[in-house]
This record gives C-alpha cells, sequence and structure tokens, in this order.
DNA sequence: ACGAGTTTGTTCTCCAGTTCACAAACTCCT
DNA sequence: AGGAGTTTGTGAACTGGAGAACAAACTCGT
C-alpha cells in the first residue's frame, strides 16, 4: 500500500505551517468530521472484503454519500487519492484513523450500569473502533456487585479517581435524566471533558467541554412526523408518489 | 389553557389553504423537525414542573437553542403565542405533539432481541413520548423462549403476519451489520416504511422509506477528534482557551 | 383611555455546506 | 512518444439555515 506517499514537491504543502501565533492546523468544517467515521467505516468494510483501491464513487456509494460531497470531504485532510486511479484503501483509512484520532484507543468510562448501560458495556465494537471501556461506575450499592464484561461495577464516587488513573478524557452518561446534569458535573471536575449523553436532558457544561446527545425517542419522533406526512399526503394506499429524502 | 384558541379573523390565516393540486401542508424545514421533539421535551418538563406560561427566552434556555431560532421554528407551525404574553405551557405542548403526529401512540417492531434489543425493548419511556412497541422478532431460535417486557419474542418469519395485525408503520433494528439489509428489505416488504437503524451498516430502500440511524461509534469518534484537537492546540494542561461549540 | 413595558412573529443579512462542472493529473494502449 | 480515457481536486454558483433586529401586538398600571 500506500504507492504515493505524500510528494512534498510540486505546489503549496499546507499541513503544517506552524508559525508561532497561528493555530497550525488547518480546520476541517464540522459536517465533514461528523462524515469521517462514516468513510473510515465503509473503507474499513471495503479492506476486509479484500479490495485494495476505490474511486470516490464507488466509496461513495459504500458510505451513502454524494461522490463530489466525498472529494471535497477528503480534500480537507489533503491529496491522498491519485488522479485517473483513485484511492488506496488501507492508505486512505489509516489517514481518516489518523485525523479522528484513533489510531491509538481512548479510555472511556460509562456512569450508570441499567438497562442501557449494560448494553453499552458488552458491546464488543468499540474497541475496534478506537476505544476501551477502562470503568463502569453507578450510584446503586446493588449494582456495585456485580461484575460486567469483565469490569466490576464501582461507586460513582470513585470517579475521580478512576478518571484521573486511566487518563479518562471522554464520559458516557446512562443515568436517568432528573441524575444526568449532577452526573456531568463531577465528570467534569474529575477531569472529563467529552460527554456523550444519552438521557433526555439538555445539559450545561463549561466551555471546553463537548457534549453530544443521542436520543431514541426524538429519532422516533422525527420519523412519526415523516409517517403522518406521508398517510396524509397520500390517502390512497395504492401508490402515492411523495419525495422522502434518504438519511442512511 | 388554551385561552385564545386559534383566532381565525385577523389577517392572513394559512393553516389549510386545500385548493385541489397544492399539497395543502405548509412544508416545514427538516432542521425545524428535528427540533421540535426537544421542545417537546423541554414543555413537557415545564408543565411537570407545574409552569403554565413560558416566553421564547425561557424555553429556549430549556430546549437549549437560541430564542430566535425557537421562536422562528414555532412560527412553521402557526401563532401559537401571545406577544407580550408568552406561550401557554400546556397548548403549546399539545400543538407540537399533534404536528409530530405523536398524539397517539405509533406501533413499533423490535429486530434482534439482544443486548441493545433487550435495553431498547426494557426502556419504559417510549411509551410516554408517542410508541409502543407491540413486537420483539429474532432469527434465532433460543431468543424465542424468552419473554421481554412482557412479551415473547417471535421468530422473524412472523414478521408480515405481525406487522399486518398491528399496522406497525415504523422498525428498529437491532441487530449485527451483517444482517441488517436483509431485515431492512424484509420489513419493507411487510409494509414498515419508517426504520431506525442501530447497526452500523448504510442500508438502501426504495424511495418513500425513511431511515434514519443511531451509531454510538460515529458519536464517540466525533467526540475523539475535537479531543485530540483540544490536546495538540492546548500542549500545557494549565489553562487553554481554544474555542469549543456546545452541542447538547 | 392611554402610555410604558414586554414579547412575539417576521424580515433581512450572513454564513456554512452542498452540488455542479471542469481543468489538472494520472494510466494505459498503440 | 502521444493520444484516449479515467478520476481527482477545487473554483464557483446555489441552497438552506442561523442570528440580529425590529415593528406589531399584547398586558398592565394609572
Ligand atoms: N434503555 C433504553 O433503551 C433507553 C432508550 C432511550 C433512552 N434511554 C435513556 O438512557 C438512560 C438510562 O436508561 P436505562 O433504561 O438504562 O435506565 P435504568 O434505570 O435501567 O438505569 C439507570 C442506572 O443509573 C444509575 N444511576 C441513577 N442515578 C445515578 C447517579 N446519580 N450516579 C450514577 N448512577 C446513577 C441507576 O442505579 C441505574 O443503574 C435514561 O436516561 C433513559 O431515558 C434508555
Ligand atoms: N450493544 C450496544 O451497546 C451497541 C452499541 C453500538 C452499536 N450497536 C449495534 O447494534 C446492533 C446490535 O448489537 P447487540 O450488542 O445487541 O448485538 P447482539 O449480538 O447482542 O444481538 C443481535 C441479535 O440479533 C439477532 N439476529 C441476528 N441476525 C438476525 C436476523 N437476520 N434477523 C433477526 N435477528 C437477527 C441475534 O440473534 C441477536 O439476538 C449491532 O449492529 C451493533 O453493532 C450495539
Amino acid at each position: 500500500m500506500s504507492a504515493t506517499r505524500r510528494r512534498a514537491p510540486g505546489g503549496r504543502d499546507e499541513s503544517r505551517p506552524h508559525e508561532p501565533g497561528t493555530p497550525a492546523t488547518p480546520v476541517i468544517p464540522e459536517a465533514t468530521v461528523a462524515r469521517l467515521p462514516v468513510y473510515l467505516r465503509a473503507l474499513t468494510a471495503l479492506a476486509d472484503a479484500g479490495t485494495t483501491t476505490c474511486s470516490s464513487e464507488e466509496l461513495a456509494t459504500a458510505a451513502g454519500v454524494n461522490s463530489a460531497k466525498l472529494r471535497k470531504d477528503l480534500s480537507y485532510l489533503g491529496s491522498y487519492g491519485t488522479r485517473g486511479v483513485g484511492y488506496d484503501v488501507e492508505y486512505l483509512r489509516y489517514q481518516i484513523a489518523r485525523e479522528i484520532g484513533v489510531t491509538q484507543d481512548w479510555p472511556v468510562v460509562i456512569v450508570g450500569i441499567g438497562n442501557l448501560g449494560h448494553a453499552l458495556a458488552n458491546f464488543s465494537g468499540f474497541r475496534s473502533r478506537g476505544f476501551r471501556i477502562v470503568a463502569l461506575l453507578d450510584a446503586a450499592p446493588e449494582r456495585q456487585q456485580e461484575e460486567v464484561a469483565g469490569l466490576r461495577v464501582r461507586g460513582f464516587d470513585e470517579v475521580d479517581a478512576l478518571v484521573a488513573e486511566h487518563q479518562v478524557a471522554i464520559g458516557v452518561i446512562a443515568t436517568p435524566a432528573a441524575a444526568a446534569q449532577a452526573v456531568c458535573d463531577r465528570l467534569v471536575t474529575a477531569g472529563v471533558t467529552s460527554i456523550l449523553n444519552f438521557a433526555p436532558t439538555v445539559l450545561a457544561v463549561p466551555e471546553g467541554v463537548d457534549v453530544r446527545k443521542v436520543d431514541l425517542s426524538i429519532e422516533l419522533q422525527i420519523l412519526a412526523y415523516h409517517e403522518q406526512r406521508k398517510a396524509h399526503a397520500a390517502p390512497i394506499p395504492g401508490e402515492g408518489l411523495d419525495r422522502v429524502e434518504e438519511s442512511a
């Protein structure tokens, strides 16, 4: 792999201008950042299938996006393709993984080992995607007897020690909504600066802390809205040609 | 509640122009549709706390958005506020629920009753948000002995009968990625027209079918990207003032 | 009844992101 | 070596959404 490594000569090379004062990194649009993991997944699937090279068209199809968008997204990372040929699957996969920051594992803590917390803790897929679950925390004493996925559930008061010990930057909240803000505050105090929130609440965090939310009810309600619209627009159940946007 | 019902006189009333040929409904931007459930949640919380009236400012704070954006979003539904006063919480809550289509419950099937499927089936919150789980399906025979959350797990071959019987429009896929496309195809054939996909694959569906995906690994990877950026931009662990956008 | 104060609904401006379209760059065949 | 064919990378037009700002519309106190 990596036949063309990064042709240093030629035109401009804007990889790391590091003049003192400028932020060095060329800034990637947020919409692109959100798609890079999808490309990474598609490339991994292609690599597993034995494909060594692919065109932007093929990769775009696999990722479920427009090929022009894909090319523009990749152009923010650099020129990793070869005109007339396409992209080296393994090389591009590595470059994206490096850009995202998942070439080595990130330690993660999960708080709230109930229904959802158990499922997350038992999920093996995180490991291969750049994450390692290092601690499971729960406030309920009866939970703390349990061992889930090879880890003993710890009391939430151990959060500071565990976060410090494993240098945890990313925390997952899977507690009831009522507890989420308090848990969030404690995590931030302990040193966590990125939070994935499953509880249906808006979390307030200090600047410098990232929050992303996953709310299944919201997703279902968005589907319900469009579903209602379909039913309303096409009263005849025979054939109703209404526009519906893909969103996979 | 509902002090001002919908003042029919006055200016223009663009609620239902139903001229034959025009699509009747005034079209709500997709970005707004995605936020309506958040407003609904915030209003429910306010109502539970005993609040009867709120301003756009208060509601915006509760929902974690800009108040101008909130007002513009609500304006797509109609004029449900009163200038100088604000919004009637209960009334607005109902109007949004009606717009989304969750004034009555939507029947839902879940396919793949593994780690995640169990958690979803046991989650009680769907009911109060407009959804009723009517069937749990799994291909593995040993799963079909089980009873989860009061429902016996059914074989996937019963999908057609169950979807037809309960008039199911929404399906949830919680199977491994390898099975997801096949499961999706079968669901669509059975009559499902909206799919929530937890498997890390892009699903291909015919026009008229909506797909939304939830991918935890992608969410974590987006956090990892920003986390890496923070670490890179601020090498001194003391105090690094870098911009980070909220996203709750 | 009227003016001061409040808050909505909407218009206008601006920006990020998407899509098109094509020159540049590469391969392969003759 | 040169030309035909392929595919990338990107400039430019276009689209949708975000935010500021303000007039219209309401309440309340006098
Ligand atoms: N289960 C699902 O499929 C699902 C779906 C959508 C949303 N959610 C949301 O995910 C969250 C968890 O759902 P669940 O079904 O796992 O709930 P659960 O009640 O089964 O589990 C919650 C766990 O959090 C623990 N907890 C409570 N307060 C805590 C605190 N202050 N500190 C630490 N731990 C604490 C509890 O002891 C319990 O073990 C909820 O907010 C729920 O709304 C869950
Ligand atoms: N568990 C998590 O927290 C988590 C997190 C992120 C993503 N996911 C994704 O969610 C999906 C489910 O995860 P999981 O941990 O529950 O997996 P799991 O292996 O525990 O469960 C999968 C279930 O699907 C059933 N199944 C397999 N093929 C089927 C088919 N053709 N028809 C019907 N049922 C079939 C299996 O019998 C099994 O019960 C996976 O795609 C996974 O990548 C899970």
